[in-house]
DNA sequence: AATTGTTTTCCTGGTT
DNA sequence: AAACCAGGAAAACAAT
């Protein structure tokens, strides 16, 4: 379990480096949010309180959307709500909060290994869990991560959540190598993201390899 | 095991 | 001519 830990850890080192941009935390003290160190299942009210707290600073949730009083619960009730009880909690936000919950359920279950003692790994693989697969959320982080996107990727307007392809073939490279898929290109790439017109997770700008985020994204700015 | 949502693949035709 | 953009159709995959 450890070796396997620590193999996938220095395999994703470079994907974690772009990743931590989006995530609130000082790498160079190397303390993690104090939720992290528990399955969610065991969480308390104040370990709720926390993640709350870390999910509006990271992913820019509007705390004026979400009824703290409904997430003035143990871990444990938190994890029996439904997503119509987010929904109702927290309105689209509470949408997020519930995906991402369950993203870090389901990664630390997976692991089975969450004994004490091992707040660290159970950090690791957080963090490796929350490598998000989707396309436009690869996209956002690679964004947000701010260092070596090398003039791939860049942004022509955070505020509005406009950005540009800069080397279209050397991302649809990036992308597969997340997605193990060697045959992907900018072609195929670039028709899955117009899908997201229709989702409204991207709005469309008439420039070439230029895009937007639309308004059912969320955690760029 | 079935359903639904997302991504990939392929394609035809149009634009810069 | 090369690189993009628009979407339809359908297959493949992933999540639930």
């Amino acid at each position: 379990m450890l070796l396997s830990v620590i193999r996938l850890y220095t395999s994703h080192v470079t994907e974690i480096s772009c990743i931590k941009g989006c995530l609130n935390f000082d790498p160079s003290s190397g303390i993690p949010p104090l939720w992290t160190s528990l399955p969610p299942e065991h969480w308390t009210r104040h370990h709720v309180c926390d993640w709350l707290q870390y999910c509006c600073d990271s992913y820019k949730l509007d705390a004026a959307y979400i009824s703290f009083s409904h997430f003035n619960v143990l871990g444990v009730q938190l994890c029996s709500m439904t997503k119509e009880d987010f929904t109702e909690a927290a309105g689209i936000c509470g949408q997020h909060l519930y995906s991402i919950l369950q993203d870090i359920r389901t990664n630390g279950e997976a692991e089975g290994d969450t004994e004490g003692g091992s707040a660290c790994l159970m950090w690791i693989l957080i963090i490796l869990g929350m490598q998000s697969s989707h396309l436009w959320e690869f996209l956002r982080d690679l964004l947000l991560s701010s260092e070596d996107t090398s003039g791939i990727l860049d942004w022509e307007d955070q505020e509005q959540g406009i950005f540009r392809v800069v080397k279209s073939e050397a991302l649809a490279q990036m992308w597969g190598k997340r997605k193990h898929n060697d045959r992907m290109n900018y072609e195929k790439l670039s028709r899955a993201l117009r899908h997201y017109y229709k989702t409204g997770i991207l709005e469309r700008v008439d420039r070439r390899l230029v895009y937007k985020f639309g308004k059912n994204s969320y955690g760029w700015h």
